[in-house]
DNA sequence: ATCTTTCTGGAACGGTAGGTCCATAATTAT
DNA sequence: ATAATTATGGACCTACCGTTCCAGAAAGAT
């Protein structure tokens, strides 16, 4: 055959995502690509096919990521602990204050709902795709299914709400006690209409 | 004197709201912002500094106009019934199905976080405004004042994600849906602690 | 009617955007 | 060792960005 690539794609690609979810789609330059994935513009081209291109491929990249945190939580946890944890995690967990980047799905919904609808849909279709696992999260904890589903619509809008705030770089404790207050009214709700859960 | 200015200023600045509030800050361009407020550049330039300066100015207009709907609203119905107005006004309202921009505020807050952290700031301090606001209706209806604070921010962050959601063009009933699941969560726990309002 | 002041349209500016192209370097197969 | 193939670096392209500048038009004051 011949010359095989020098640079490790998926790696590149990992550093393009923290890239987009930081700084969003439109004010990442080509430039600023290429030296954080360390590459030049030929090889980029030949490998992404664009711009656009490599963003759907991070958007996926990043969904799948996000949804496996959840998927593994609720392997390993009793339901609710587990949606907390997926709540709570995207703020206690670090120490850095400039790692604040909120959701990049989020983010992408807000950037470019009215720049490019095909991607603003992607980013929504991978959301859909979490409000579905709370869903299930919900129906593990007893929730009625038409309960189960009301309350995952909530706790997706909760959730887009925390990554607005994040990005405010509101105080990690402000955070987490507003979730904790979101939780607090399902959890209630769920063990009020079936007191046989009361204790989740 | 001299010459008049032959625009209508608050004229020309609402539409730049509104383009602004549609598409953002970087994908507004100044021929856009020309071709809309119906100016030539020289006299844009004369009138507003630079495209930055006339973005501030529209992020204050939107964010007077905003408090206002919820300050005209606080003077004319109860407490309770006059935040649901703000958050459902918001969604509901309008069947023009292509208005559905979220709030200049939180798309702001987004797309700018990491790019200029001033703009970012000023929004969020238009957002905690409201905050307050939400605060001192929750007084008026009977909550205690940590509850009220408490509260004020479990519903701002909702704000945020009724404003995600609105972007990603999700049906009206469903948005008010979850505003109404948000609500029912709060005003039982107003209620319950403090029986004497039970009906607010 | 003239002067002065200010506004206006449009040309022009440097900078950067995303994307293309080609000569060259590097690697495998023979 | 050579041929064939592919990746790479960097020059280059066009288009548009926000901004500046200037000549001239328009209006009030005298």
């Amino acid at each position: 055959m011949s010359r095989p690539v020098e640079f490790d794609r998926d790696q590149a690609v990992q550093k393009a995502v923290h890239l987009f979810w930081q700084r969003g789609y439109q004010a990442t330059s080509l430039t600023d690509l290429l030296d954080t994935m360390g590459l030049s513009r030929s090889s980029f081209y030949a490998a992404f096919g664009d711009k656009r291109g490599l963003f759907v491929e991070c958007l996926d990249v990043f969904a799948s990521r996000n949804q496996a945190l959840l998927q593994r939580a609720r392997d390993r946890k009793p339901p609710m602990a587990a949606l907390r944890s997926y709540f709570e995690r995207n703020f206690g967990q670090t120490a850095d204050p400039d790692l604040h980047f909120g959701c990049m799905l989020v983010n992408t919904v807000i950037e470019l709902a009215a720049i490019d609808q095909g991607l603003c849909d992607l980013a929504g279709q991978h959301l859909k795709t979490v409000q579905d696992l709370f869903e299930a999260c919900l129906g593990d904890a007893g929730a009625e299914p038409d309960e189960a589903k009301q309350a995952a619509a909530f706790l997706m809008m909760v959730n887009e709400g925390a990554r607005v705030s994040d990005r405010q770089r509101i105080s990690i404790p402000d955070q987490l006690a507003r979730i904790n207050t979101a939780f607090g009214y399902v959890e209630s709700s769920i063990a009020n209409r079936n007191p046989a859960n009361a204790q989740l």
